[in-house]
DNA sequence: GAAAATCGGGCAAAGGTTTTCTCGTCGGCC
DNA sequence: GGCCGACGAGAAAACCTTTGCCCGATTTTC
């Protein structure tokens, strides 16, 4: 390569340490690292030869050495969205308390980008990966005999002997209900997202679940649709212009939700005298700005990627969680 | 540390695929990078061999001898929001296309995080560094004296010194003025976030700037309040009780042009016969959602990061760019 | 036909650290 | 006074590749 000008040309090694302080590297490596048997004055020596020079251990070598790198990948399909972003954040933070930094790579749902990508983690010798999904849809396995752990995130895998970290969509759906009821409601209808969508799903069969064990009925069929506020919109006019008699609305997100508040107040409803209306997502951007602000279920997407990010460092240390662990979400109330 | 059971004790080394082709380690080398002269035969056997096994270089290895890792580390002090996410987008783009990837670390805007991630980055031994910002206000510089390149994306730096890659804040008022006008519009009013931020006072004074070279005035003094739409909605109402005249808005950010749709509509003005409005930020959650949906300027972030990226991987290899690189935006025009 | 050039490939050093083994010294104990 | 154990520190191997240098064999050149 070029050479690098006006740069210093050789970092300060473990060597340069040692020669300072007048010892040998072993010696300087065992002072540094707390290991061996030294006379205190000897560390101490030591450690202050090395801040003086600035010294910093090339984690390059020692990693090569240990087989460790403290390192993982982290693969999301989501091009940074609304899924992955607080997945990441959960993840980092957990890392970051075992010392551990993450690749991000970007798959964009392909898996030609996706193989290519863990060629390349694997290349770097991560010690493990995730996945980080953007739906609650399953996703194909990486592989079964990867030499490294891999936990998925949000989406799980096919394979049900990896192991996956996942919402609870059910659970979901039961804690919008009993807010409802709690508050009051017996009429609930729910909008949602396209049936394909096993989001959608899920969370339409949690609330004819939920709404049962209180000894109700939903106020007609969930509307599958998109996640749009337009469609929001829409499906308020259908439901008022069907005439059915509701007085509660299950979204089953934000955006849908404040499509659903835009139509309601638009019609003349007064929220949440008449109506009450609950979310799903807690995001913030979409809540708070809703008239009134969104009551809503937090999916506990940071805490999927905290939770994710343990257990992978579990099965690095040689104890692995295969299976599907589910992560109970949480009602955030506000005036809707 | 502990052993992991159940995996493959050792990973195929290229000492492996050496023995198997019958060649020596240097050989294989050669013959796997395409370097020193060998028979081809054997280059294929080699290739073969190696393929055959599975065999994937350790880049651990690789990077101790030759002093580079293909690896940069993203700083960043937003949290994964709204403006980090494009930036790394782009950057990782460009990264990639270098063969190189990037370490993912949230500083959340804490100087003492951002030292420490520093510290591990340089530990790893990155080839470079990206700090990538949340707003355009200025930041500290990360020091001089690093040994590595670093370029600040979004947020410049304090120091002018060093590289820093921006968006264009005057030409984003340009940009709007000119459609506005463009469109028939001649007294246009501005609506933004707190003056203490600098893209508040920079799209305020590029509006000005660009009327005057349409010699037009702003219609009434900017309206400074927050990033919020709530905000935009009651400067609507302030607008409209000043009876002022005004048939534009040019909105700092597009929540805030959402609020300011939904207050002109609320008070029976139809968009966009009576008043233009344009956003800027082009986030399509917002801006597709608005109603009509929003004109806005896009400031360009992926390019920024792609951009970012390239400038420092020119540094990395003996070429830097030090100084200030404004990266321009452009309209996106839907039908407010 | 002999010297020279080319070709194909092996050998070994290097890169920065950790870790095991070894060795010398000192104090204490019988 | 001699032995043994503990203590403190050094020497060297190992981690896995890359690469410069060298060497034997084959081909080319007068």
């Amino acid at each position: 390569m070029t050479e690098e000008p006006g740069r210093p040309a050789r970092r300060v090694g473990i060597t340069d340490v040692a020669a300072k302080a007048g010892v040998s590297v072993g010696t300087a490596s065992k002072a540094l690292n707390g290991r061996g048997r030294l006379r205190e004055e000897t560390r101490a020596r030591v450690r202050s030869v090395a801040d003086e020079l600035g010294f910093a251990p090339n984690n390059v070598a020692r990693s090569l050495l240990t087989g460790r790198t403290f390192t993982v990948g982290v693969i999301t399909t989501d091009s940074y969205g609304r899924f992955g972003i607080p997945v990441m954040r959960g993840a980092e933070d957990s890392l970051a308390a075992g010392e551990m930094i993450a690749f991000l790579c970007d798959g964009r749902d392909d898996p030609i980008r996706e193989s290519h990508h863990l060629r390349k983690l694997l290349e770097r010798r991560v010690d493990g990966i995730i996945v980080a999904g953007r739906s609650t849809d399953p996703r194909r396995s990486l592989g079964e005999d990867l030499p490294v752990p891999v936990v998925y995130a949000f989406s799980p895998s096919s394979n049900p002997k990896d192991c996956s970290v996942v919402s609870d969509e059910r659970g979901a759906a039961r804690l919008a209900v009993e807010h409802l009821v709690k508050t009051g409601r017996r009429r609930i209808a729910h909008i949602t997202g396209p049936e394909s969508h096993a989001s959608s799903r899920e969370r339409a069969a949690g609330l004819t679940e939920a709404l049962a064990e209180q000894g109700l009925e939903p106020a007609g069929p969930p509307l599958f649709g998109s996640w749009t506020e337009a469609w929001g919109r829409f499906a308020v006019a259908q439901l008022l212009r069907a005439e059915e008699d509701f007085d509660g609305v299950f979204c089953g997100s934000d955006v849908l939700a404040r499509g659903v508040t835009d139509g309601l107040r638009e019609a003349g409803i007064s929220l949440p005298d008449q109506v009450g209306v609950v979310g799903v997502d807690n995001w913030a951007l979409v809540a708070e700005a809703a008239r009134p602000p969104l009551t809503t279920v937090d999916l506990g997407l940071e805490e999927i990627g905290r939770r994710s990010a343990e257990l992978l460092l579990k099965a690095i240390n040689g104890d692995p969680s295969p299976g599907v662990h589910v992560v109970p979400g949480h009602l955030v109330v506000r005036e809707s």
